[in-house]
DNA sequence: TTGACTGCAAATGCTTTGCACCATT
DNA sequence: AATGGTGCAAAGCATTTGCAGTCAA
């Protein structure tokens, strides 16, 4: 999702596209690693010195309860990552580095609709995160 | 795990076991659901009113330091709630009622390994939730 | 005896908020 | 012009910590 499709969904929602906002937005499109507010307000400050990190943190908020946006909370640090809400996906973290790799997997996907159904529960959310050390190439 | 089991862990580890930590493992075994540091704290005082919430703190965090007990983070609610480490299991927690109900599936286990290896990695640690609505009985 | 443990209260650190001013619509 | 958004600084809140007294071993 380009900045300019989460512009447009944010002023669809009913958002004033403001300077803050916009330079937000555009971090989020542009990262490739899963940003904590931190992440962002340092890199927003870079293209508008004057942003608060009260506006990131309202901003980032706004994205998360329309869904533009995917609030994490890994567990190897305390602080929420963020990441613009594209296709469905899990993570693996690596503990070393706290490096992030995204994966897929059709097979749990189905799994967990069973599993859930067989509970008696219509599954609406779901939280899968590996964490994991590099293995050492052998030979 | 008994609670006499988890006394036996923890002296085995080193730690005094005084009247604090006895209570705190007490009622740690005989919980039947996933109590915050707060509802530790709350039956903690009901066996002996004098004990203090940073104690609670401390031992819920050297207990989870000697694996003895497991911190959950689950995404509906925003403190940490604990479990006795026991048999490897995942969760469901009902969105509407924050009920938790656990659950086990082989399958997934397999599919987890085979997914960090593919990845590279070996797997260390693993968070499944799944989080849904209780489905209406059809007619 | 003595080092670990505890309660208390103060400190921390991330996040949220009240407020007055400002900008988008 | 109206309303929503912003920066700032203060407030919140769960958790941690310094300290002096206490207790298990």
């Amino acid at each position: 999702m380009t900045a300019i499709d989460l512009e447009q969904k944010c002023i669809d929602a009913g958002l004033k596209m403001t300077e803050p906002r916009k330079v937000i937005l555009s971090i989020l499109a542009h990262a490739t690693d899963h940003p904590s507010v931190e992440d962002v307000y340092e890199r927003s400050k870079q293209e508008d010195a004057s942003i608060s990190m009260a506006t990131v943190y309202r901003t980032l908020g706004l994205l998360d309860e329309l869904g533009l946006v995917y609030r994490h909370e890994f567990s190897d640090s305390d602080h929420a990552r963020y990441e613009v809400n594209s296709e469905h996906h899990h993570h693996l973290i690596d503990l070393e580095t706290g490096k992030v790799v995204e994966f897929k997997n059709e097979q749990i996907e189905k799994i967990k609709q069973k599993i859930a159904q067989d509970l008696g529960y219509e599954l609406v959310e779901c939280r899968l995160e590996l964490y994991g050390k590099k293995l050492k190439k052998k030979k």
